[in-house]
RNA sequence: GGCGGCAUAGCCAAGCGGUAAGGCAGAGCUCUGCAAAAGCUCCAUCCCCAGUUCAAAUCUGGGUGCCGCCUCCA
């Protein structure tokens, strides 16, 4: 079965074959010059599951992910602060990588910064020059779009239909309005670095294909970024590229949709935002990428305060059942059997959901159906539960579900509690007497004191069901 | 004005030509001393109109309504 993905580029999905040993993905990365919020959370969480997706898929993946640390915003704050840009640029990195860490991504293998690739910049934009792709004035250097026949490819646009509707002050230095500026010459106040056409510093979009040039090469597999980049961003990454190096620049294009927020409920004062650092306050990393996981990844989503609160109950069904299957083969040792009857049938239930998981992954990366297919199995593995069976047939069954869950939706997606259930030395013996001596008050019908045991330990954070097969407990479900 | 996307049950959300996945909420039942959990059952013909087709939520045309981009944004 192979993988398909819609690639922006062509406005199809496409069978995806990589060349090469591994797997090249450039993501465009964030420009820090604020805190950190939901929406960087999307693509982030999304390529993390890509990747750690390709690799259960026996893929090697190498993910490049740009900061774009010298920019207008930033150099904006830091003006109005009194800081140096960059401090400022550093600040709100560490803030981004932070976020990310306790989303439970893992780390791109490079994030290049924009500073420390002038050198490189300046030498794309020297070839771009030499190829007639740029032309300096006045200490700028502007890309000449009219220069680059497939310029507007990605966008789907067309130039003379883009010069109709410009509202900016178009730079008069400019042959064409829609040239983009590749260096820009100093100005009072801004940082600036020495170049062949004096002092000055990069435009927006130069430093994404120099930067991946330098990392991946030519003609990498995946470049990704939210939908709001195709235009102007990487359809200018795109004529840079290209431009520069005559060849294409990335195979498939992913973009994902946006995350708005519902203005009903506006969170604090500033700006319509929520910041991953709030969100995580209440809620934990695992139901949030739950969240972000449920719709696909190319479908607009609109978050509202209540969003979290009313996914948390389905969500928390995933995590209960791992606990209870933890409980289950605890302690005990796992022989693989040959399975008749129900086990049997369990077992073929979950080995197909791992199939069908793998296929609703295939096509484009739907974590949406994907999901759907673990809700499935949840249904059928906690049935099983419920009978109480504790052959060893019975332990190795619970032991593979356990595997599947925690490998498709725990590694793979990252929605479950890795922390479940953090026992210290004592607790779990003192749980074990606890629940013992209820029992037998349970059998003498001493029904009041063994409801005020569990009363009290509920208002300690600890839930006692009372099964067919005897009582069990966890962790209340708050974090 | 140009480009792109979306409209599926109270809410969220898959589906991409073969007769509506999944989750939340709701109703009923089973288990149970009670509670909780779990299981089972029930709950939509897919914005409107007109076409194409043996067959359309899925394709085409026309509406209506949202949203994104065209200026910084993931």
């Amino acid at each position: 079965m192979t993988i398909r993905v819609y690639n922006s580029l062509t406005r199809q999905k496409e069978v995806f074959e990589n060349k090469g040993n591994r797997i090249g993905i450039y993501v465009c990365g964030v420009t820090p010059y604020s805190e950190t919020h939901l929406g960087h959370a999307r693509p982030s969480i999304i390529w993390d599951v890509i990747k750690k997706y390709l690799r259960y898929r026996g893929y090697k993946t190498f993910h490049v992910q740009n900061f774009t640390d010298i920019d207008d915003k930033i150099i904006a704050r830091a003006n109005a602060e009194g800081r140096d840009p960059l401090e400022v640029a550093a600040m709100f990195s560490h803030d981004y990588l932070a976020s990310m860490d306790a989303l439970g991504v893992e780390r791109a293998d490079l994030y290049p910064k924009v500073s420390e690739h002038i050198g490189d910049i300046i030498s794309m934009i020297e070839s771009l020059i030499a190829r007639e792709h740029a032309y300096v004035v006045n200490g700028n250097v502007f890309f000449d779009v009219a220069s680059f026949s497939d310029y507007g490819k990605l966008s789907n646009q067309k130039l003379d239909e883009l010069q109709a509707g410009t509202r900016f002050e178009v730079d008069p230095d400019k042959k064409n309005p829609l040239d983009f500026a590749l260096w820009k010459r100093v100005k009072p106040s801004e940082p600036a670095w020495e170049s062949p056409w004096g002092k000055g510093r990069p435009g927006w979009h130069i430093e994404c294909s120099a930067m991946s040039l330098k990392y991946l090469g030519n003609e990498f597999d995946f470049h990704g970024g939210g939908c709001d980049l195709i235009f102007p961003h990487h359809e200018n990454e795109i004529a840079q590229s290209e431009g520069a190096t005559g060849k294409p620049l990335a195979r498939y294009w992913l973009h994902n949709g946006m995350l708005s927020i519902k203005q009903a409920k506006m969170s604090k004062s500033l700006g319509n935002f929520v910041t991953i650092k709030d969100i995580l306050k209440e809620y934990p990393s695992q139901l949030v990428r739950f969240y972000i996981l449920s719709s696909h990844y190319r479908s607009e989503i609109e978050y509202h305060d209540e969003k979290l609160a009313e996914m948390r109950r389905g969500w928390q069904r995933f995590n209960d059942c791992i606990v209870n299957l933890a409980g289950l083969i605890d302690n005990k040792e796992i022989v693989e059997q040959e399975l008749h009857g129900e086990e049997a049938v369990l077992a073929d239930k979950i080995q197909k959901a791992e199939q069908e998981f793998i296929d609703a992954m295939n096509d484009d990366f739907n974590t949406a159906l994907a999901i759907a297919v673990l809700f499935n199995l949840l249904h059928q593995v906690n049935g099983y539960i419920a009978l109480g069976y504790h052959t060893k047939q019975a332990d190795y069954v619970l032991a593979e579900a356990y595997r599947v869950f925690t490998t498709l939706a725990g590694d793979i997606l990252g929605i479950i509690k890795s922390e479940t259930r953090q026992l210290t030395g004592l607790t779990e013996p003192l749980m074990e007497l606890i629940l013992t001596l209820r029992t037998e008050l349970r059998n003498q019908k001493d029904y009041q004191l063994a409801d005020l045991i569990r009363d009290q330990l509920a208002s300690l954070g600890i839930m006692i069901e009372d099964t067919a097969h005897g009582p069990r407990w966890k962790f209340k479900n708050d974090r």
